[in-house]
DNA sequence: TTTATCTATCGTATATTTACGATAAACGAA
DNA sequence: TTCGTTTATCGTAAATATACGATAGATAAA
């Protein structure tokens, strides 16, 4: 149960709630931002820069990928990590059109 | 724990993954529009557009209210549901500042 | 080959979220 | 007063999320 509810509604707001989700912990709002600040972008690098041990920060960039906010290449055994611009673009534009509607702004 | 680590990030960091929170579920981001098309607003009215039942709804828009997204103004029994625009004014501020550091748009 | 480095994943514990039905509380209407 | 309407909350169950240490796998360096 659960989370099956969460399928009968419309794709669209499935979608940016999905974006939300991801941007639902400061810990992986900082990683967006660390990402941008480092061009280098190992996971390592971000483990020193949060109060997390490495698994946990190994999750969060798994949640980042999951919805594709970032992406991951692979130059083992390191992973370097770098925000997806393609992404990033939808999630503003949908964020946007949400506020637009809801906010008398 | 699960949620202490959370408390030591920035608290504008925070601020914006708990307005993330709220808005990780579809059904939320569904009241907020719903809210937005009706000028009347009961959890009633909400309850009979959405696949959900009367409490899940209500706890639904617990959530909301928690973040100051909706306010719910009591004319017991009933209770008038109304966007919030101050908060969703400065949640659209900072998904805009946030979009425009991280994102090369 | 052996060692060091780096990251993903496994196992685990705890907390939170999602969902529902039942029920209590508040009030207007009969 | 009694009944109907409306909503929040309680109790509960199942699924997810958060966090960690330990470890396996991949590769570069020694």
């Amino acid at each position: 149960m659960a989370v099956a509810k969460r399928e009968e509604f419309k794709a669209e707001d499935i979608w940016l709630a999905d974006i939300a989700k991801a941007l639902s912990h400061p810990a992986r709002i900082s990683i967006l931002k660390i990402l941008t600040d480092m061009n280098v972008c190992m996971c390592g690098d971000i483990v020193e820069l949060l109060p997390l041990s490495q698994s946990t920060v190994s999750q969060h960039l798994k949640e980042l990928k999951r919805v594709g906010l970032i992406q991951g290449d692979v130059d083992a055994p390191k992973v370097c990590y770098c925000v997806n611009n393609k992404t990033l673009q939808k999630a503003k534009k949908e964020f946007d059109k949400l506020f637009n509607k809801i906010c008398a702004c």
